[in-house]
RNA sequence: GCCCCCAUCGUCUAGUGGCCUAGGACACCACCCUUUCAAGGUGGCGGCACGGGUUCGAAUCCCGUUGGGGGUGCCA
């Protein structure tokens, strides 16, 4: 068991964050490039326990990113639950140290104590007592004097003075370690070298430093990424904005995309570059390269990322990644006719259907789009024109079509765009769309000149 | 309140004292292409938060201000 070990350690909560994504994917990079590994831990807390597909739920999320629990760089899950006497036995032995002691005001106590002024409310107050432990009572980790220093691959030396770092709780009144705690112990039993995480977790790193040292252990290396934020600059929360990694995967994104988009937030290669294959991305991924300052997650230019990486994929990937997003009952080899249309215009997979089922099922007639193409005076007659030539015409293709159309609409003295607008709205139903004549081609002659004669006898009356 | 972090176009970023009249991407606008809509091509709009230093020279270094964010729990 050598070489770096990095540790992502997400607590499950129902969806997958996508801040979370990214953290997992800069570990990830790390692990792979430098031929170490990457520790899934698992934060369960009480609830977490009662819903296994929680915890399942973060496993296919990581596999969709395409961090693989069979990849041999991939080691876990590993539950936190799994150590809670670890954790207990580790703080015993601060108690014996002289590193950790009882206290027993209550969180009251210290709220008042807070309001009264005096303090900045819980001030230390049984430092000195010498509490026995008992119930409720809570044992707190004595902060030494002096400075701590963290060093930050991705900031540099941050210094805290422990002054202004309260003796913290390790126990809980109930018995239960801390987070904190938690965190060291098991990080520490499973050899992990290097701790990238958020920087929200920054205010507390010299806390878990400190509790290293006092455990008699070398901490280790540290990396905070910035956060990602909304629109308002704030921290992306849950409530307010789309953060839920399943989410986009349902909308028809990429894993590709959205991969390479994540990487891109806080983190450039030092190029001109953003679209690149993870492979490069593994072995240019730096955390002395990564941005001190949070991240807008721009749903826009995910959904470019997503047409880039959508416009990069084989015909034959993209009309196979088109049927999964169809319902059964579509016809696959109309599909595959229209689908090469098709590819230049998605931003995401699940704008596919609303843009060809007109291919599927009957029209549903948009009237504002009616209004607009119909009303015009050369509509009735090139429509009755264009479908008697359409009834005549030998071969029933999109060029041939095409030439019809155009050889009827002389007369009108008008451009191809204005002439096919009558025709695309009587079998559409819509004025946007995929190419009208391939359409056409894909629909059939008998559905195509059903729908013209319909479009007819609503114009004629 | 206290502590920590941060600050280049609207957004994501390049930039580590002279190559910067600050580069790219998304978005936006215009034009071209065109079978609507896209895609593609060309061009445009737009930024170093502010104030002091240091220096021959500052987006780059230092100090301050302002503004943002995070932390400060018997949350994780």
């Amino acid at each position: 068991m050598s070489g770096p070990r990095f540790r992502f350690a997400p607590s499950p909560t129902g969806f997958f964050h996508v801040g979370g994504a990214r953290t997992a994917l800069f570990n990830w990079a790390l692990a792979r490039r430098l031929g170490g590994r990457f520790v899934l831990r698992i934060e369960d807390t009480d609830e977490a326990r009662n819903r296994p597909e929680w915890t399942e739920g973060i496993i296919s999320a990581l596999e969709w990113l395409g961090i693989s629990s069979t990849d041999p760089t991939f080691e876990g899950p590993y539950l936190q639950s799994d150590n809670a006497a670890a954790h207990l036995e580790a703080a015993r032995s601060l108690v014996s140290s002289g590193q950790a002691y009882w206290c027993a005001m209550t969180p009251e106590e210290i709220a008042e104590r807070a309001t009264a002024e005096e303090t900045t409310g819980y001030g230390g107050w049984s430092r000195d007592l010498g509490l026995e432990e008992g119930p409720g009572r809570v044992l707190r980790f004595r902060v030494p004097e002096g400075e701590t220093m963290v060093i930050d691959s991705v900031r540099g030396e941050v210094v805290f003075d422990n002054s202004v770092i309260e003796d913290f709780v390790l126990v809980r009144g109930n018995g239960t370690p801390v987070f904190n705690l938690a965190n060291v112990v098991d990080d520490r039993l499973m050899g992990i070298t290097h701790v990238v995480r958020a920087e929200e977790h920054l205010s507390n790193t010299p806390k878990q430093q400190m509790l290293w040292e006092a455990l008699g252990h070398v901490p280790p290396a540290w990396g905070h990424v910035p956060v990602l934020v909304n629109e308002q600059r704030k921290k992306l929360s849950k409530r307010r904005d789309k953060v839920a990694l399943e989410q986009y995967r349902e909308e028809g994104y990429l894993a590709e995309a959205m991969v390479n988009y994540l990487m891109t937030l806080g983190w450039s290669a030092g190029d001109d570059i953003e679209i690149r294959p993870w492979s490069e991305i593994e072995s240019l991924f730096r955390l002395e390269g990564v941005n001190l300052s949070p991240a807008f997650f721009d749903v826009r230019k995910l959904g470019a990322f997503n047409g880039e990486y959508i416009r990069m994929m084989s015909p034959e990937e993209f009309t196979a990644e088109c049927e999964r997003w169809v319902p059964d009952s579509w016809d696959r080899d109309r599909l595959a006719i229209i689908a090469p249309h098709l590819q230049p215009r998605l931003v995401t997979f699940s704008d596919l259907e609303g843009t060809v089922d007109f291919l599927f099922g009957p029209v549903s007639m948009d009237q504002a789009s009616w209004d607009k193409a119909m009303t015009s005076e050369f509509a009735p007659s090139l429509l009755v024109a264009t479908r008697t030539a359409y009834a005549d015409l030998p071969e029933w293709s999109a060029e041939a079509l095409k030439q019809a159309l155009e050889s009827e609409m002389e007369p009108f003295e008008l451009k191809l765009g204005k002439a096919q607008a009558p025709v695309r709205v009587a079998v559409t139903g819509r004025t946007v769309g995929p190419p009208l004549f391939e359409s056409l081609e894909a629909l059939g002659r008998d559905e195509s000149l059903a729908r013209i004669d319909s479009a007819i006898t609503r114009l004629l009356g």
